[in-house]
DNA sequence: GGGCAAATTGACAACGCTGTCAAATCCATG
DNA sequence: CATGGATTTGACAGCGTTGTCAATTTGCCC
């Protein structure tokens, strides 16, 4: 005899007003197999009607799991982070898991015992790892010697037995710096991103295999370091906008060092795009808030974290370890880039 | 007799290796009174040992505790629901809390149900309820009936027991309206919040309670409503400064709106701040990276999203109910706002 | 050293769900 | 219409912890 001591609807309120055993609405919800078609219906049907939401603890306690899964990240931009958050969260809703979300700051051994820690309070039953953490080969070793499973978000060099979701950074930026050159320029900066993580040195390379497709001299001072944060877009963008020969196009390797960009160009007085072309990377919130709007390569961060916990649920779930998935990316042409009238270029 | 095939170490092992009951661990590691001095260093000891860590999902089952918080937002821009979520979880993390960010999008009964289902499958100790969601009788009334301890976060009209954690909105905005008719303004536009945020209230407020402490007349046509969106900020200000008698500077209630006023200056040729002065609201990180950057108001939304998880914290472990906090704002002068040369300025 | 209240400890029943396995029902076939 | 294998359903025992309440030990006083 149920007690509503606590307003909370349990899965024998559910049984009980669809005329079923409480196993059969746990099957119902669980998606198993040999419940009638018509007997499913009516338990969901009931289930909508009580607003029932099966408790995690519970389901957890009995099924040997937790419903929780980890998504561990560094410090990407803002915009980053919240596409990614909420495309792994809507996975994760959909499977009935929760994500929580964890920042770690710490290096080697610290980040592990961060993580580890993470993992034995919790008891995450799998892990996102989201780039660069994910090419920290100590990261990777601890994780396996825990026997956690877990998927990689975002390129890396990695081979190893979990799935992963990526993009093609390099074909991207190769894609990007051939749209510049289709648009007469010849001198194009570029910034790259944080060296930790892999997918700089792909859009680097990318880069310089489309000079080279389209046999234009790799400039080595053209090349500056940054580190996917504004400021150092900005810095970069004034040392090489100071050249004697300056580039007429800058790509930055993400948008919020491209919005860094247009900043350094506004402060000098360059009219962007009449002067420079200006393109970005991932085609996040800034890329259409800053002016000019930022051309940029669409990166489907919101997918590629509802692919990354797509695949964690199956590798939880036990089916056939998925494979790793590579996602489309997309050219946004805006209002930051346009047709160069630099009468210098030679070659 | 224990078993030992899930490898996992249970409050059973912990006992027997200490040598005292199942209970009396627990009530070692909750730090309940009654248990010796020896004893419970013992215990803690063996705990330590065998790295044993209690399973949430048990705990939560059996207790009244998941040790889980939830924040609940519905749409806010990502700067701001990035900093909000990592002062949050900052507290959540001393206090040995986790935090789960729950977005939810429906209004009324469907938003109490989405609330609800939370609750109910997470078992959250807690709730920290983020503007303009803990404005919602309904919801407020739902988390009552459910006894559910909640803390608010933002302003807000209502009158209830629980704590929140707020700023002086009319206040800053009486300020900042104040610092643009210092640098000579009069007319001044003025592009409001979602009308369905308290803050949005309080900002018109300070703004018209400014001019009429300066005897500037309240004009209708100068105030526009926008929703706390860049696109919104976009369209207002095209409006404004398509007036016949355009406004001299424009504040807008947040920072995305304002970056919009100064994408629609860029658009129209309208130099800032040398024919428009623009000020934002927030300083967000968006506040930085637009050119120019954005005088603002200094909205400290990490240390109220600290503090509302402090006063949470504080509810749960039933200490004398927490008094409201109320957080100092601060003007934050940069580049887009300045004097204005116009002539026109009567009164 | 006995007596008594307070402090400490323990036995056992929840908590709400899933896993296991047995029971009931269905359906095709002879 | 009986038979039997496949499908569907249900009864019941945990899962690992905390709450309740009873049992035991301790400390103090006479």
């Amino acid at each position: 005899m149920p007690k509503e001591s606590n307003g909370r609807t349990r899965i024998h309120d559910v049984a009980r007003a669809a005329g079923v055993a409480i196993k059969t609405v746990s099957r119902a919800l669980n998606n198993e197999p040999n419940v009638r078609q018509d007997t499913r219906e009516r338990i969901l049907e009931t289930v909508k009607r009580l607003n029932y939401h099966p408790s995690l603890s519970a389901r957890g306690l009995a099924g040997r799991r937790s419903y929780l899964i980890g998504l561990i990240y560094e410090n990407p931009s803002a915009n980053y982070l919240v596409d990614v958050q909420h495309g792994a969260m809507a996975r994760c809703r959909e499977g009935r898991f929760q994500l929580l979300m964890h920042q770690v700051s710490g290096r080697g051994e610290e980040l592990e015992r961060d993580v580890i820690g993470l993992i034995d309070q919790t008891g995450v039953d799998g892990l996102i790892v989201t780039a660069p953490l994910c090419q920290s080969n100590e990261l990777i070793r601890t994780l396996d010697r825990r026997e956690i499973p877990f998927v990689r978000m975002a390129p890396n060099k990695m081979r190893h037995r979990t799935p992963y979701a990526d993009m093609d950074d390099e074909g991207a930026a190769y894609e990007m710096t051939a749209y510049l050159i289709g648009l007469g320029h010849r001198r194009i900066g570029f910034i790259s991103g944080h060296p930790e993580h892999f997918a700089s040195g792909q859009r680097l390379n990318g880069y310089r295999k489309a000079l080279k497709a389209h046999r234009i001299a790799y400039r080595a001072s053209y090349v500056r370091q940054g580190f996917f944060i504004f400021e150092s877009g900005l810095d970069a963008a004034r040392q090489l906008l100071a050249m004697p020969e300056p580039p007429t196009a800058i790509f930055a390797s993400n948008d919020d060092m491209a919005a860094g960009v247009l900043m350094a160009a506004h402060e000098m007085g360059i009219a962007v795009p009449d002067q420079l072309s200006v393109a970005g990377f991932d085609d996040t919130y800034i890329a259409r808030t800053v002016w000019p709007r930022l051309t940029t390569v669409h990166q489907p961060s919101y997918d590629l974290a509802y692919t990354a916990a797509d695949l964690l649920l199956r590798v939880l779930s036990s089916q056939p370890a998925p494979k790793p998935v590579r996602l489309p990316y997309r050219l946004v042409c805006r209002a930051s880039t346009g047709l160069t009238d630099d009468s210098d270029s030679h070659s």
